[in-house]
RNA sequence: CGGAGUGUAGCUCAGCCUGGUAGAGCACCGUCUUCGGGAGGCGGGGGCCGGAGGUUCAAAUCCUCUCACUCCGACCA
């Protein structure tokens, strides 16, 4: 992408309303832009890293067996009425009447329509276990929206529902997705741990939080130095092998957020103790026959008699996880993006777009990593150099090639790693070797 | 929902106390110089001062109401 014909509409100052860095840097990037309070519209590179989450927590979810669907944001309320959560949610639901002065509602999550698909669908345990999720906007009209995307009242979550028909099945649902959840978290460079969590409005009594370590997250944390150094996406997960043992690793291990702490067992762990700051994007619940008892969600068991199905769901903030990574990965200059959600892989930086030679070099360079299904968003405005260095810097792209007249008379291109701020001059070959590798 | 603030140009803000022709920097347009880490000169465009009432000869400024947004707290993917 040419960046003289992209939208990009960085800010040089802060606006007034944002505090947290996240909300800053979004907005200075020219990722969002608010639209009211905890509403914000995705403008094209924020839309990029959030559909590239989206594909992670896609395929990592599609690995662990579950099969994506989509189901609506407008829900009728009689739903709600028969689980009983439609009184019981509260003001936090969007309630809306249609022209035929029905009740809907603007789904806050999705237990309700899910369990109501599957009772009409399913009659008998074999059709069991299921696993489905789906990636859709949710609305919570929450007192106090704040930190931008972090806490907005419409939000985009990734939410999961499983079904069986006993509870040993619904565990191996649930510890799939825990380990999911590990990976997926792993994949786009975070830290998540595992903490024993109250289930709240969701109902159930089994129930972990996902949070990620950042100096800049919401609550303090406190977790063994082991959940540090775990690296489970370089191990092959067979998740339909048991994964009992790989979960009792993690919840053996001392984790709590700040009002679970536990002053005895922190002084036990010593050096291995960790104290850091924390934000949740993702939580796990088991409940039951919550919802299937209530809805009539039941299937014919292998002696002919009805049982309700055993359920659980699994939510992450995909929306929040844009901010969540930014806390977790930025600096004074800007956003420093992890390879894998950033929004391009490379910025090819013209530093004298009047100049002959970096036309022609830049031209090329910039096919040839484009030939090599490298992305790359290529900075070919008449700005001058500072402008350039500095919205490279704020956007955060992994990767800079900063090409000059002054590297081009001896053949040479500048390649600074945003993640380091190295940046070795090397022969143009070099550099495209290296970052088409 | 309790408490505290803020609404003036696209952005950051001054002006308000003490009423009298609406301002600055950045951004934008033109032009000249500059040209490897957010340059400088000259010229220019852009505002019903959040909205509605009121007081006054006169309101961005004083009063009343209202709307929006932000921050702190309690609650949440």
């Amino acid at each position: 992408m040419r960046l003289s014909a992209y939208f990009l509409p960085t800010l040089k100052e802060t606006p007034a309303e944002a505090q947290i860095v996240s909300h800053r840097l979004m907005l200075r990037a020219g990722m969002v832009r608010q639209s009211s309070a905890g509403i914000y519209s995705w403008l094209p590179l924020g839309f990029r890293v959030l559909k590239n989450i989206e594909r992670i927590v896609r395929e990592e979810q599609d690995a662990a067996g579950c099969q994506e669907i989509l189901m609506p944001t407008i829900q009728p309320a009689d739903l709600w009425r028969e689980s009983g959560r439609y009184d019981d949610y509260g003001p936090e639901m969007l309630r809306i009447t249609d022209r035929h002065e029905r009740d809907m509602l603007y789904g806050p999550t999705n237990e309700e329509q899910i369990t109501d698909i599957f009772r009409h669908s399913v009659r008998s345990y074999r059709e069991l276990p299921k696993l489905l999720y789906h990636i859709q906007w949710k609305f919570r009209d929450e007192v106090r929206p704040r930190f931008g995307v972090m806490r907005g009242r419409e939000f985009l979550m990734k939410d999961s529902y499983s079904f069986d028909v006993d509870k040993p099945g619904a565990m191996r649902a649930y510890n799939k997705m825990f380990i999911a959840y590990l990976r997926t978290f792993e994949r786009m460079g975070l830290k998540a741990i595992p903490m024993r969590a109250e289930s709240g409005p969701i109902g159930g009594d089994t129930s972990h939080e996902f949070l990620i370590l950042a100096d800049t997250g919401e609550s303090e944390v406190a977790c063994h130095r082991d959940f540090i150094d775990a690296d489970l996406v370089a191990s092959d997960i067979d998740y339909e092998g048991d994964l009992q043992h790989l979960v009792d690793g993690f919840t053996d291990k001392y984790a709590a957020t700040d009002d679970e702490r536990d002053p005895a067992k922190e002084k036990e762990l010593g050096d291995a103790l960790v104290i850091a700051r924390g934000i949740e994007v993702g939580h796990i619940f088991y409940f039951g026959t919550k919802y299937s008892k209530s809805m009539g969600a039941v299937v014919a068991g292998p002696d002919g008699e009805e049982t309700a199905l055993e359920m659980g769901s699994y939510g992450i903030g995909v929306s929040r996880l844009v901010g969540a990574i930014i806390e977790a990965s930025h600096d004074d200059a800007g956003i420093i993006w992890p390879e894998s959600v950033a929004p391009f892989k490379v910025g090819l930086l013209n530093l004298k777009t009047d100049d002959d030679g970096c036309v022609a070099a830049c031209d090329d360079i910039y096919a040839k990593l484009r030939g090599a299904g490298v992305e790359v968003l290529y900075d070919d405005r008449p700005e001058r150099a500072g402008v350039k260095f500095a919205d490279m810097d704020l956007i955060g792209l992994p990767w800079q090639l900063v090409v000059g007249p002054r590297g081009l008379k001896s053949g040479t291109v500048e390649v600074k790693e945003r993640k380091t701020g190295e940046r070795p001059e090397m022969p143009l070959e070099t550099a495209l070797a290296q970052l088409t590798a």
